[in-house]
DNA sequence: ACTAACGCTGAATCACAGG
DNA sequence: GCCTGTGATTCAGCGTTAG
């Protein structure tokens, strides 16, 4: 194993020191893991040193097999540097392809069984990763386009321009439990639910790492805007996210400021050294920024019945629908009763409609303080005065 | 072969009558084709019937194998009306992966050398499609994203809202000489280069066609606006275009439209009798309708998360309003937090302030470059840094 | 006649804990 | 495993009805 322990060690307290979000109420994580490091070497040997179903979350940025023809020159004459690297070049489909397979069966070991995979690509490697993914039993999720705001334009006008890149989201399995933090993201597309096509720019300016020479430290890195979704959305603070193709190492110093665990795999030293530097400059958020919205799901369930007991209801009110098209009295046990029916509140609620379901707290309105009210209203102010 | 001779001709004569387009200096159709006609039946046997390298172009919409569970219901209840239909049936990805050779194998025999293809799906089915085409020699020139304007939710809140479909465009082969109105295309998009992500509405309203019950008459129905844009992109007038499934004949209508020849494929009577009289009813390209069609420029809208994710504004970071009274906290996800209380820009401003609605845009305020300023003003200097 | 409110719907792999 | 009860969850556009 390429693992130093001592490095290990000392490089998690350094990070536990800073983010304190990851002290505090987080899941404990596999000792054995070496958090918060880059691994030296070929991603797939590095990978069969860790245990398996560890991960939480895997973001893989593969070589895209561009299949680039000769050289190509701008309109006004300059050349366009383009991805040459010895790391993209493959013989064939079927050599991708097995490479492929090979990668994602030592990440589909490696992630807990309700953890999920991203891979981002473009049409030259999209396609084949897709359906490896499908065929390995991985259960697509989303497809979500990142559509570049400033892309490179088509200098010979023979194509579309090529504006944009696709990622693949996918659990484990069909039964995977994932995480997905449905309000965080709801809220950050201001209220509105969050679309599987994002406009976001490429990476330039300050963010691009460069070398003393003014060029690209690496030719695709990607915008640390895109991975602060990819984890806020799906990964959980103090979770273990596993980068194969770590790079210039945009992952890890994400996963830093979101006070996530990292592990990176990477061959090439020159990369190691820009990524290292980069992510000890990059600061963890504080606890309280770190918070996001949480969903409903989470929150203490409160039973009708407490409402009734704990005074907010009495016994003998009268419940209706928003149109008053149905009446209900409350009962003593925080039943209802609608003619010689009676039940639950989202039982009587579905009944009545002929619906197969109901939510009661939204179904139901009450007269509270003058207006009338959703119980879900009493439900929160119940709540709030409960807190502590 | 399922083709009458004297029906065809008619047929012909009055596409050609109708568009004048076709009269002058078009290039001879090979005659032994079915042109402007939909062949009943099984669209491989149908293919199999056509001569080898005839086809200018193929457009397909093939089933998605879909593999929905259960039923689904809205959140007030109603019931999502699902693509159930036995041709979306497929027992395995091995027997999608096997008919999709199949009819990949017969459109590659139809087309032209320098032909070129387009294939639409979702994730459920365009990574196979994607890598089958590859695997056959096809030429991958764009993955093109369609995003809808207006895609169904995600009722349950479980992913990112499914808003987009994936075209790929491909040539018969690496060395083919495509057809791509680089000029046509610019045009409509003001002048600015054609990129790979296009902006449309589904198909809904007036054009959604329908039976006397009300009722879509197919479950999948294309929106002309987005064949439109293809067919304008990649074929010449006179050219002959293929759509293997053809359904309620979106392709003939806009080929006809715009001066193109069209062979549709369609096993399914009741999709034929419709496709038939709403060809039958298509005009000719008038200017009036071409108008319509340009390409709507929508407002780019920022949501205040996107300054977040994107570094304008960092988590923790405070905000106020103009004189001073309320002091609130930036998270990561894009909420605010005033105290215990969290919510939008919008909702905190509107509950600190007691007013039904605020525009937290205009109200919050935060120190940027040693001044204090509107967050509005951030989100103008995102929009200016961001633009194509 | 004009506006607001309401109803309907679209290629969707759409819950989960507890018994 | 299955079954049951609780209760979480929607955006834009079009057409019709109410005011």
């Amino acid at each position: 194993m390429a693992v130093v322990v001592k490095e290990r060690v000392q490089s998690r307290k350094r990070s536990l020191g800073k983010a304190k979000a990851l002290q505090v109420g987080m899941p404990a994580v596999d000792p054995s893991l070496p958090v918060n490091q880059i691994l030296r070497g070929d991603c797939i040997e590095q990978m069969r040193a860790l245990p398996t179903a560890s991960i939480d979350m895997i973001f893989a940025d593969p070589p895209y097999n561009l299949q680039l023809g000769g050289d190509l020159a701008r309109p006004d004459g300059s050349h366009v540097d383009a991805v040459t690297n010895d790391w993209d070049k493959f013989d064939s489909f079927a050599a991708y392809d097995a490479f492929t397979r090979e990668w994602l069966a030592e990440a589909r070991r490696l992630l807990k069984p309700d953890g999920s995979i991203w891979v981002i690509g473009s049409y030259h490697n999209i396609f084949r990763v897709g359906a490896i993914l499908q065929d390995m039993g991985f259960w697509i999720l989303n497809d979500i386009v990142w559509r570049k705001a400033n892309p490179m334009p088509n200098f010979k006008g023979t194509r579309f321009t090529n504006a944009h890149e696709t990622l693949i989201w996918a659990s484990r399995s069909e039964k995977s439990k994932y995480t997905f933090n449905y309000r965080a993201m709801k809220t950050l597309n201001d209220e509105l639910q969050m679309r599987s096509d994002w406009v976001l720019p490429i990476c330039s300016g300050q963010e691009r790492l460069r070398n003393k020479r003014g060029a690209k430290a690496h030719p695709t890195q990607k915008p640390e805007s895109l991975l602060y979704r990819v984890m806020l959305a799906t990964t959980n603070p103090g979770d273990v996210v596993l980068d194969p193709f770590f790079g210039t190492g945009t992952t890890g110093a994400v996963a830093k400021r979101l006070g996530r665990h990292w592990i990176g795999c990477e061959r090439e030293e020159g990369y190691i050294e820009v990524a290292e530097e980069r992510i000890e400059m990059a600061l963890p958020l504080d606890e309280t920024a770190l918070k996001t919205m949480q969903s409903r799901k989470s929150q203490p369930r409160v039973a009708f019945g407490q409402l009734v007991e704990s005074g907010w209801i009495r016994p003998g009110a009268v419940l209706s629908d928003r149109k008053g098209r149905y009446c209900v009295t409350v009962r003593a046990d925080g039943s209802i009763m609608a003619g010689d029916d009676s039940g639950s509140i989202h039982g009587i609620g579905a009944k009545l409609q002929g619906a197969p379901s109901c939510n009661g707290w939204t179904f139901w309105h009450i007269e509270h303080e003058g207006q009338v009210k959703q119980i879900d209203a009493l439900r929160q102010l119940y709540l709030l005065a409960t807190e502590d």
